[in-house]
DNA sequence: AGCACGCCGACT
DNA sequence: GTCGGCGTGCTC
């Protein structure tokens, strides 16, 4: 029997499968989804069984080495979602594998030397290293100058030393020291002076289970030596037994049971329910504003899934992958769930793993590598805030874990929800298409209504003699809840922080005159660019529009916003969430625990706190500065900006009070903040369609971003020319090829980066004649200078 | 990725 | 004549 095998070597010229005899002994054993130790070359390395065959074309295969499981790691659904993954984001097929198991149990193998012969045989410069009968890594000796190859290799020839391979697991089952009464110990057989031993064994009796020698010791008040004693008489075993580690120990959820459906919650969860419950695949996108208890649909779907024995999987984007979230699903299903999320420590994240493996879970909460769970009964996904960026893995394998849902969802023929209040461009326009199914959910439950929005325009603040970066009109309001002792909400947005240039009289942005996008200020040259066509000019010191030389760079943090805000309203207490204040494990749900107990009035932070907060008290949102995601060069930031507003607006008047939102704006006329007024998604919709018609953006066409990176500037611009001149020639003439361009980070680490983008509708060799240029620089890829990403769909653009 | 093989310059 | 530089190619 033969084992097709993708070795652990990250190269495209190992990316295929190799054969490999399979002992007699294991032929029972081995079947695809096992991770296996196999002969490579000179060396051993782990490896992926994908496939069982009788024989194999090869005639010099060789034998398996070692096996790393005994139950596969990877299902056959895992197992065929890899090879699709490669095939759609061109990455090695051994990546995609590795993404689909926990990083514990990607092992390395390691060399290392053992004694053949008596210790004076060896050379003199290496024999400390076998002290105490150690055996050393071949890598420690590298280090050491002291020692020489020469002898070493001399010394495995003449079978002095040898070289063995082992394997290092990095994920560690954890294991604590247990205890069980012997069989027929009985207490009268310890002396009657020993009033501790017999004492403690009669505890451990009367618990007719074995018990954790740490809580013994807790619940006994005893000491270590009278345990010890008692093991060493032969009364009590001890042995070890696997724990798993529990990040949430001692967290108490309360059981929380089914709400009452609203008329519109039980209209839209039908259709899933009836997906369900036939057993048949649809992608329904479940548009529900702000408030309107998507969650709750998520559950009770959940809930039928779990009847009907099957499992399900729960994508949330990280940042509001808080105890608060948490808890709504430990609450309703305890035990059944388990969390994935990068706050996990590795073995913690391993341990979540393995209790899907073993089937101990039914329900995965996580970020977006949970998509992976193993489970074989799928029979809901849900993808909450579908519309959130952090679905698309910006490094190899680049994926998109919507892409994966549906995959998974075809393949157990059951229901995938991708629910948002504000659904990405590509989703709605999928569903306006009826490839996805529309559930709409209108209304907010107990019929609370939508925060009152207004739109500051802060070049009339400006004109009105008003410098400071609050409006009068939100201090007003913020001075009006602080005496009400009612919370505020700041939002203050530090993504775009960087450097597009805006008139403070006239609200007037420099944009590209062929892209119809904000240019980006080159400090190095004092121009400003275009990433998109390549357009420059230079850096104007009066403002195009209206002449003003209020004509400035944007940004602002958080810190300079809290300065500002404890000079003007000294009595309110603050708490500030950035990345400067939430470092620290656990500080996160402090600050928030802290704004819920009431012992703040403003809570002042960045993207974080967007989503996710519900707190009674809060009836005022306030943005600092709107615009400051607009004018980012990417073609999605009007979009962000209206999801990103719509998203904070939904944190005030969530319960009995009514919620008020001030934005504030250098350019409030423009659609995305203009709508947000009326929450508006379908009018924003249309009209963000329109600009994407006209600038031949997605959902229109489908993109594809190849960033071309070298140390040398030139080499960069030969291989990216011929890169654009490669896509000319060989895709359809309906298809646009631009660039090549600098990137927006024109250069990393040393690394000059270019870019050119592809703009199709329909190309059916796009995949092969990417496969080709990777093909085609394979030499000086390979030589570790050249670097050339594919990067299919991208979200990103630097 | 490693590691061997192989073909040229510098040296005991 | 040999040692060692790293370009090239292979690994079931």
């Amino acid at each position: 029997m033969i084992a097709k095998v993708i070795v652990d070597v990250p190269t495209s010229q190992t990316d295929r499968l190799f054969d490999y005899d399979i002992p007699k002994e294991w032929e029972e054993i081995i079947q695809p989804g096992l991770r296996v130790i196999v002969p490579f070359g000179p060396r051993k390395i782990q490896g992926f069984v994908v496939d069982v065959a009788k024989e194999s074309t090869f005639h010099k295969t060789k034998p398996i080495d070692d096996l790393l499981d005994v139950v596969p790691v990877l299902t056959d659904e895992l197992l065929s979602l890899g090879a699709w993954l490669s095939e759609e984001t061109l990455c090695f097929q051994l990546s995609a594998y590795q993404l689909m198991i926990p990083a514990a149990l990607r092992t390395k193998v390691k060399k290392e030397l053992r004694l053949l012969a008596h210790i004076e045989t060896v050379p003199p410069s290496i024999r400390p290293y076998f002290q105490g009968g150690k055996n050393p890594l071949w890598n420690d000796l590298l280090k050491d100058n002291n020692v020489s190859l020469k002898e070493i290799q001399q010394a495995v020839k003449e079978e002095r030393l040898e070289v063995c391979y082992q394997i290092e697991e990095k994920g560690k089952k954890k294991t604590e020291r247990y205890v069980k009464v012997s069989e027929k110990s009985t207490v009268k057989d310890i002396p009657a002076r020993a009033a501790k031993q017999r004492e403690l064994l009669a505890y451990i009796q009367s618990l007719g289970q074995p018990i954790s020698v740490q809580l013994l010791l807790q619940e006994t008040g005893m000491t270590r030596q009278t345990i010890t004693t008692l093991v060493k008489k032969g009364f009590v075993q001890e042995f070890e037994k696997e724990v798993y580690r529990d990040p949430l120990a001692g967290v108490e959820y309360e059981q929380t049971s089914p709400l009452k459906l609203t008329e519109q919650q039980q209209e839209v969860i039908t259709p899933i329910l009836d997906s369900l419950e036939t057993k048949s695949h649809h992608t329904f996108l479940l548009h529900g504003v702000t408030g309107s208890g998507k969650t709750e649909v998520y559950l009770q779907a959940i809930d039928q899934a779990l009847q009907q024995e099957l499992e399900a999987i729960v994508l949330v984007p990280e940042i509001s992958l808080t105890p608060q979230m948490v808890q709504r699903f430990k609450g309703r299903f305890g035990k059944k769930v388990a969390v994935l999320h990068s706050g996990l420590s590795m073995g913690e994240k391993y341990d979540e793993w393995r209790k899907i493996l073993r089937k101990e879970v039914q329900v995965v909460v996580g970020a977006r590598s949970a998509i992976f769970a193993p489970f074989t009964n799928l029979g809901i996904i849900i993808i909450d805030e579908e519309h959130e960026t952090s679905y698309k893995q910006e490094e190899n394998p680049r994926y998109h874990a919507r892409d994966v849902a549906i995959f998974r969802g075809k393949h157990h023929q059951c229901p995938v929800i991708l629910g948002s209040a504000t659904p990405s461009l590509e989703s709605y326009a999928r569903a306006k298409k009826s490839v996805y199914k529309l559930l709409p959910l209108t209304e907010r439950v107990h019929s609370r209504a939508m925060p009152t929005v207004q739109v500051v325009d802060m070049r009339e603040e400006l004109r009105n003699g008003n410098r400071s970066m609050f409006s009068y009109a939100l201090l007003e309001k913020l001075r009006d809840r602080i005496e009400k002792g009612e919370q505020t909400v700041l939002f203050l947005n530090r993504r775009g922080y960087s450097t597009f240039v805006m008139c403070r009289d006239c609200g007037y942005v420099a944009t590209c005159e062929h892209c119809d996008i904000s240019l980006t200020y080159h400090r190095t040259h004092h121009t400003l660019k275009c990433h998109y066509c390549g357009h420059e000019e230079k850096m104007p010191n009066k403002c195009e529009s209206c002449g003003s030389e209020h004509i400035r760079f944007f940004g602002s943090g958080t810190q300079k916003v809290e300065e500002e805000l404890t000079r003007v309203l000294p009595e309110a207490k603050v708490i500030r969430m950035d990345i400067d204040t939430t470092r620290r494990k656990g500080s996160h749900e402090r600050l928030l625990s802290a704004f819920g107990r009431g012992e703040a009035d403003i809570l002042l932070g960045t993207q974080m706190i967007a989503k996710g907060l519900d707190f009674p008290k809060i009836t005022l949102v306030g943005v600092l500065a709107a615009d400051s995601m607009l004018h980012i060069p990417d073609f999605r930031s009007a979009e962000r900006t209206f999801q990103l507003m719509e998203q904070v607006s939904g944190r005030a008047g969530r319960h009995d009070l009514e919620g008020e939102v001030i934005i504030q704006s250098y350019t409030p006329d423009h659609y995305s903040i203009e709508l947000v007024k009326s929450h508006d998604y379908e009018q924003f919709f249309q009209m963000e369609m329109n600009q994407r018609k006209v600038g031949l953006y997605p959902p229109y066409v489908f993109m594809v971003l190849i960033t071309i990176s070298h140390p040398e500037l030139t080499n960069v611009i030969t291989v990216s020319e011929k890169v654009v001149s490669f896509l000319k020639r060989e895709l359809l003439e309906s298809t646009t090829v631009l660039g090549p361009v600098a990137s927006p980070l024109a250069r990393i680490k040393d690394r000059y980066r270019y870019q050119c983008m592809i703009k199709y509708r329909n190309e059916p060799r796009l995949l092969e004649t990417l496969r080709e240029i990777r093909q085609h620089f394979i030499r000086e890829i390979n030589q570790g200078n050249l670097q050339v990403s594919i990067d299919l769909h991208p979200y990103l653009f630097t």
